[in-house]
DNA sequence: AAGTGGTCTAGACCACGGA
DNA sequence: CCGTGGTCTAGACCACTTT
């Protein structure tokens, strides 16, 4: 845990617990800084951890200030961290797997590009349901090149991809980009998410990449509608 | 323009024109920043901007690298923002409102609470179809404290309101949190969005706040799930 | 040991807003 | 004018990876 984590996570707890008056700014940052024993960049690096969390906003010439539509906030995540894909927010819970489709094939045009792969490399194809605490939460269509993640078996995804490549392959997994939208369910949606004909599924579309730059999974996840929605927090620049 | 941004468009172009190979990492952080004369803070902060675009990521002990998913995308976005709300996107389109519902009443419970404000406080509720070149771009439903955004009326809500709170008001926007989840279209989003009965949308709830700390505005926008998503990148935590 | 990125410092100057 | 946050510097030390 770094120096500015550590006092961010005492600023937040601070926010949370209402220690600094929510109409007032909170103490200036050559104060805190003094407070915590640390340099104005450490602390301005800490408060911009809650800026991003869209707990804590700057005025320049006045002050830095609570927002308060944040206080409303459950509890305000004691970690604070909102984009933590799948497995890390799900860390205490009972994670299965169900299979629904294991192949191995070729990809068309589209797979191949998203993966930066020539259509001559094999990719498996595979479908599975994901289960949390037995209730069906996610429909995942999954794209991964076979030269990239190797020894993929029912095995494994009875279990976590994720845990997969990392603990037994040994690669890292760098970032990921996502197009959210929503979609009409299909025919596996109904049948596996249980959901209505008539009802929509939120659909993530993502290209996850190793920490060597390759792009290693290409996936659409199906969401029920009633069951999942996506958080996110916008800052307006200051200069504008 | 601050230096950092500035180095880091020129580092997003060469990166958008290969001027750096894919395959290697770029220069190290310390021969960036003799190039561009600058200290290594600051080439660290420009390089930032890219790694949270998605653009680069970073190998402690290795180097700074080019993630290859990124180049595929069309064109590098010149300025490389992916989270600029509705008007600025739009910026040289020719943008339209026409109005559905223009009331002012008292909030429910619900409202009052997103809103930070007492049940006693009026608010306007407003209905808004908002076109893009004349075509339906979004459905929106928006509460807004009459006490904080003062003075709307029907030329106001022709144009963009938040035009109006910026330029006429002179109150600054100052963020929003935001919740994207899918819906089952209803009969205004059909009637005005002309989408089938079958069609769902991608409904995006916010709360965004002015720079007082005041939230003054809690929306509902409904997007046709065929002509708009929502993009955003993660990054894996290095330490992790 | 050498080279990379990650953090932290102490201090400087600038931009903005209020008294 | 002063106090605020925003940027920038030059240098230090640490953590990680390869040689």
């Amino acid at each position: 845990m770094t120096k500015y984590e550590l006092i961010s996570e005492e600023i937040r707890k601070r926010i949370g617990t209402a220690y600094y008056p929510e109409d007032q700014p909170i103490p200036d940052e050559n104060s805190l800084a003094a407070e915590f024993q640390c340099s104005r960049m450490t602390m301005k690096r800490a408060l911009d951890l809650l800026v991003a969390e869209g707990l804590l906003f700057r005025k320049r010439g006045h002050g830095t200030f609570i927002v308060k539509a944040a206080l409303n906030k459950r509890a305000i995540n004691v970690s604070g961290h909102e984009n933590r894909g799948f497995t890390k927010v799900m860390a205490d819970k009972n994670v299965t797997s169900q299979i629904i489709r294991f192949d191995v094939h070729f990809p068309s045009e589209e797979v191949a590009a998203h993966l930066s792969i020539d259509s001559s490399a094999p990719v498996y194809d595979i479908v599975r349901l994901r289960l949390v605490e037995e209730e069906p939460y996610v429909l995942e269509k999954t794209f991964m090149p076979v030269n990239v993640i190797k020894g993929i078996d029912e095995k494994v995804l009875l279990g976590s991809i994720y845990s997969y490549i990392s603990n037994t392959l040994h690669l890292k997994v760098a970032g990921a980009h996502k197009k959210i939208r929503a979609a009409k369910s299909d025919q596996l949606d109904q049948q596996y998410l249980g959901c209505d004909q008539a009802d929509p599924v939120l659909e993530v579309e993502q290209v996850a990449y190793l920490n060597t730059g390759r792009p290693f999974e290409y996936s659409f996840s199906h969401h029920r509608y009633d069951k999942f929605e996506f958080s996110t927090v916008e800052i307006t620049k200051t200069g504008l």
